[in-house]
DNA sequence: ACAAACCAAGCAGTGGTAAT
DNA sequence: ATTACCACTGCTTGGTTTGT
């Protein structure tokens, strides 16, 4: 075993048996190799920040404190662009740097495909300049037409629509969904290829009235599309820039 | 009995130079 | 341009000693 496989396997190792101590002899009989080796694993860890810390005495020895550090975590892609979505309000804030950060490694830890279906899902979540400064995003709407949404773009399925425009008047619509767009004016939108009027739509998600996937997949438009048609949306960047 | 500190040896990687 | 050799450096390791 090469150091640094071994550096992996002593914290999960510590974490394993927390709160109990195991001393530097026994970590250094299960890793054959010397105790002085361990020894400087145990400050090589220390030294980038892994809260182990030592017990001394008869029955000591090195232990990690679990109350200060995580386990790997697991997250599927919707999982990664709502921490993401969540994240991207931190913007130029305290701790807005360290939340973009903590937001890429999520996506450079997920497995390839994974990953790549987290990236392609957050290109199409995308944040616009708000009106006013200060202004908050309203809730999104109806929560179970959200979650149609939400799965018709990660599957990439065409949405039948039941939307009633600004005056209330109600129609049905089969529509392509390409981009979720949040800020302008306080409201979440969704911009699709409507097939009613056969060109590009911004539907509010508060007068969406009903929402439902379809089996049919959406053909292939350039993302770009969705938002250059659309007035008076300045785009931020997506979520992951 | 334990962790911590110091020291020396072995090894791998790197850069410079000469030979082909 | 490529290969071989050498010296240097840094990393890793084990042994010993010291302090708690």
């Amino acid at each position: 075993m090469n150091r640094t496989d071994r550096l992996y396997a002593l914290v999960e190792d510590l974490r394993a048996i927390s709160p109990r101590c195991r001393s530097a002899r026994q970590l250094a009989e299960r890793f054959e190799v010397s105790v002085r080796t361990i020894e400087r694993d145990i400050a090589a860890l220390q030294e980038s920040g892994v809260p182990i810390y030592a017990e001394p005495g008869r029955s000591g020895g090195y232990a990690v404190d679990k109350n200060h550090s995580l386990p790997p975590l697991n997250f599927t892609p919707a999982e990664a662009v709502a921490i993401a979505i969540a994240l991207s309000r931190a913007g130029d804030q305290p701790f807005g740097r360290q939340a973009r950060s903590a937001l890429r490694k999520v996506v450079a830890a997920m497995p390839g495909s994974e990953g790549e279906l987290a990236r392609e899902l957050a290109s199409r979540v995308q944040l616009v300049a708000p009106v006013e400064t200060g202004e908050e995003i309203q809730p999104l709407g109806r929560a179970g037409v959200s979650r149609v949404i939400e799965d018709a773009l990660l599957r990439r399925r065409v949405l039948r629509l039941d939307y009633a425009d600004r005056k209330g008047a109600l129609t049905s619509r089969d529509v392509e969904p390409g981009v979720f767009l949040g800020g302008r004016g306080g409201f979440w939108y969704l911009v699709a290829w409507c097939r009613l009027r056969d060109d590009v739509r911004v539907f509010r998600l508060d007068r969406i009235a009903s929402a439902s996937v379809s089996d049919e997949r959406c053909p292939d438009r350039p993302l770009e599309g969705y938002v250059t048609d659309v007035p008076d949306m300045i785009v931020h960047g997506t979520l992951l820039d």
